[in-house]
DNA sequence: CCAAAAGTGTTAGGCTTACACCCATGC
DNA sequence: GCATGGGTGTAAGCCTAACACTTTTGG
């Protein structure tokens, strides 16, 4: 700090983190959500959070809030929006920046969990949230669903071997819409992204379908040129 | 203020505005830059900014910033990003949110112009910017480029009355290329959102071209759909 | 053998793109 | 009458979207 600035008008900073998971037991998308543990609105529901320290970089005060919670590292996040209004807090003017991230939905770490407290809920029916924290999961929403269109991010939301249905279910899952079988599997196999392996998945189906990998490489080549993934509606 | 939160770790909070603005002559999108009046940095060009005052939304401030330097009020604003790096500002850890806005060229308060000293700069050759603003810039910009392609404001840059000529060139100069004129005209004509006027526009050619006007009733209804602008790649 | 899920192609329509000539007017 | 910029239509190809039957296998 060399201090050319005043040191009137300073500001809390916060950062919110929207976490999607993806169940792909029951085909829903979700938001890992906590019970807020300081006034105001103590014990409500609430987007994991925290202040941003100084020294700290607000993207790495997102990482630190997210790595807390889940135990997790270099998992897609991405800045949503900042939150400005002097109100939007009662307990306080703070200006809080939220981050979306994308993780796989088995992948946190069951022991931080416990102790966080932080629970996976649907999106289809998320608790009453505090503050503005409702507006944000919306917002992020919407842009999850922009994003997914020109990157393919869902990728980041399931495991590493996956079969084509189950990505169709994620796809339905962000958009809450039914989606052509047949189309979707043409699309996405135009795309070479996915390598086919031998192996079958069994547990759903007694025909089984076969596993996918996501072929990393390719998925870059395709990021840098902005596709475009659009989705039909039914 | 309630004072329910810690007092430690509170930021400086400045907001930059990339403001947008099309000169109909030259056919060249630009912005409207300052050269900064405080240290580190005096003297070079910049983003016009200023820090968020106590008691003031993130947003106000960057209406604020715009009023003082255009007199301008209730144009089209859009957040863009916020940069959180500890080290972005030399002259101390500043967390500074950016709006990008489009104005009508000749809006701006000549008085007001004079005293702030901001200048119209082509985006295709700009001065070197301070700090990160040359980033800022190009991040909104590419936002631009999008919302462009889902919301028609690109008539927010243009005087009330424009030939399909001007509005044609706009979008050249929004993205740097060539477009096709006559399916540009047909797919901007399909949408419904001008109305022809009787008058025409005779200073850039002996034939003149005919104004229109757009009909903000249809452009609500339009950008609330969200419609798809796609334009052809020449 | 049957239930349950996986897998597979074709066609019609709409949108995108490429492209060249006539029109109106001031000088 | 000619130079300058404004204005117009059509055809080919591509992408989107709708749609139904066969395959596999565990029980």
């Amino acid at each position: 700090m060399t201090g050319y600035y005043q040191i009137e008008g300073r500001h809390l900073v916060a950062v919110d983190c929207i976490i999607f998971g993806y169940d792909i037991r029951d085909k829903d998308l979700k938001l890992l959500l906590v019970k807020r543990n300081m006034d105001p609105g103590r014990g409500e529901w609430s987007l994991p959070g925290g202040f941003v320290k100084e020294g700290e970089g607000v993207f790495e005060a997102a990482c630190r809030v997210l790595n807390q919670l889940t135990g997790l590292q270099n998992v897609y996040m991405e800045q949503s929006f900042a939150y400005g209004d002097v109100n939007r807090d009662p307990g306080g003017r703070v200006i809080s920046i939220t981050y979306f991230a994308l993780i796989k939905y088995l992948d946190i770490d069951p022991v931080k969990q416990k102790t966080t407290g932080a629970q996976w809920r649907s999106i289809k029916e998320l608790p009453i949230l505090v503050f503005d924290h409702r507006k944000m999961v919306d917002r992020a929403l919407r842009q999850l669903r922009e994003k997914v269109k020109i990157k393919p991010v869902g990728f980041e939301l399931l495991p590493e071997k996956f079969t084509l249905v189950h990505l169709q279910d994620l796809y339905e899952a962000i958009y809450q819409r039914k989606v052509d079988r047949r189309n979707f599997r043409k699309k996405i196999q135009s795309m070479n992204l996915l390598e086919k392996l031998e192996e079958k998945e069994k547990e759903t189906s007694k025909r089984g379908a076969f596993y996918y990998r996501f072929l990393p490489a390719n998925y870059e080549e395709f990021t840098r040129q902005g596709f475009y993934f659009n989705l039909d509606v039914s």
